[in-house]
DNA sequence: GGCTGTCGTAACCATTACTGTTACGACAGT
DNA sequence: ACTGTCGTAACAGTAATGGTTACGACAGCC
């Protein structure tokens, strides 16, 4: 399937950023948070960027400049950051149109269409289970 | 996610072999499944070996030659498709290893791994619970 | 008012996966 | 021997992802 690590990336950063703010620090920079990621702070900023577009950080511009959440780790949940960085079906149809002669090639797409969005809808369901303080507890809970 | 059509297309290929025999006729070709799935032979033939080594399918060759069906399709379900053609997991880590001297670095990999985790576990659960039969059955309720 | 640090974004590249296509040998039935 | 189909390699086109460089925009601070 061509698995990404957006959601991944993502989460990480949140918890960064989140955690971050607990220790009494001021706002996060993306090249902070890429140093923790271990990637680019280009990358942070296109994903954060996201993250803004559904509400769930902000971010100041200037000198002193960086990144904060909007809201509690626990009223975010990985439903929210899936909406924001995976736009598309987790399961796509043909390309090309099949053939709407045979009966099969007619029926295929309304009859995998809804059995597609019925798993959808649980992998939401499942997604929406899980909250970033979820995640941030279970970061922590790494043993040392 | 850049979602493929692997599944939907393997799917469309058991059905249309399935509608194909009861209607009388013999083993089905991949030029023929591929006409009605709008694509090509070869593309077809990939996707079917990789059913035929989940043993989901046979083939013969030589004259005469073609596919067929080891079982009947209400005793194969979508996640035994999912898993013949869709080999990684749905998530992906981060591409490089996170700065293991930071907290989160350390320990967000096994989080959202055992998060990921349950994840999956859903979603074949939720792919077990659908037969191929159910799919043709719904790909035949298609109003004409 | 200028300096500085950070975001916002464009541009480009490398890698990878998927799909389509051509080609041709292997094989088995007639 | 002929024929039709599979099995598979090889290649091209497209798209998504991730990394990188570059630079303008912006806001706080001296």
């Amino acid at each position: 399937m061509s698995a990404n690590s957006r959601l991944t990336i993502a989460a990480h950063a949140l918890a960064w950023i989140s955690l971050y703010q607990r220790r009494g620090h001021g706002v996060a920079t993306s090249e902070q948070i890429a140093s923790s990621a271990n990637t680019n702070p280009v990358v942070i900023r296109r994903l954060l960027g996201e993250l803004r577009g559904a509400g769930l950080v902000e971010s100041r511009r200037g000198a002193g400049a960086g990144w904060s959440l909007t809201r509690e780790l626990g009223s975010m949940t990985l439903l929210d950051v899936y909406e924001a960085v995976e736009p598309g079906p987790l399961f796509a149809m043909h390309r090309a149109t099949p053939d709407q002669e045979c009966v099969v090639g007619y029926g295929i797409q309304p009859a995998m269409q809804g059995i597609y969005e019925g798993i959808e809808q649980t992998l939401r369901r499942e997604l929406a289970g899980v909250t970033l303080e979820d995640v941030l507890r279970d970061v922590l809970a790494a043993p040392r």
